[in-house]
DNA sequence: TTAATACATCAATATATCTTGATATATTAA
DNA sequence: TTAATATATCAAGATATATTGATGTATTAA
């Protein structure tokens, strides 16, 4: 019931739904990534990465100063139905900005 | 985007999680039924009635001065996939009490 | 080292949602 | 009719969640 609840509530609110699709459509993103493509402040985004983290949605890596999410995997068949479902939204996304410069 | 907000924040709610169980688990049943089955006072089960409808799950009839609600209808797959993860909890629910004689 | 960068977390405020008790409406029994 | 019953809705207070700006921590570049 918890984790059910927790997996609901994480998608309870439009800039999260937005932040998982663009994570689903685009692969690997670091957070500067998001915000600068967003244009939220970095507080925010790291927040709600936290949440659908928490919510089974998404994995973090670390690598060097940067944390890379991505979609979790393998991910179960009620959340792939969830990504699904909200792919037929068609929620706008903004372009992804690659403002960080990984490699330098 | 509206419409899969308004479903997701119908499921955000324990109480809400366990009417909408409840009905799937028994069928068809009356606000008092469920009043008294839950024993919780009526407007709250009435409020979250109506969300649960208006998120699409459940639809209402009514007879005399009853109201009926059931599990709406052909149900689309998102929503039936919902219920299935829902059954999967193990919510333990109240027996049914069927306080008001409907014949009297 | 020191400074800058990337990210996480906290405290305060704003906003949304839930619960309760009161009241309104519709139906039926007396 | 009038009263009782079943349900819906509203207003007020309580609780939860989101946003912001400030601060903390780890990593890397200078």
């Amino acid at each position: 019931m918890d984790i059910f609840l927790k997996t609901i509530s994480s998608l309870n609110d439009e800039t999260r739904l937005k932040i998982l699709h663009f994570i689903d459509h685009n692969g690997e993103v670091c957070v500067c990534d998001i915000e600068s493509s967003f244009e939220m402040i970095q507080s925010r985004i790291s927040r709600h990465l936290k949440i659908l983290k928490e919510a089974g949605f998404l994995k973090v890596e670390r690598r060097g100063r940067w944390a890379f999410y991505s979609i979790r995997t393998p991910l179960d068949k009620f959340r792939q139905s969830i990504l699904e479902e909200i792919s037929y939204l068609n929620i706008s996304l903004p372009p992804l900005n690659k403002e960080c410069n990984v490699t330098r």
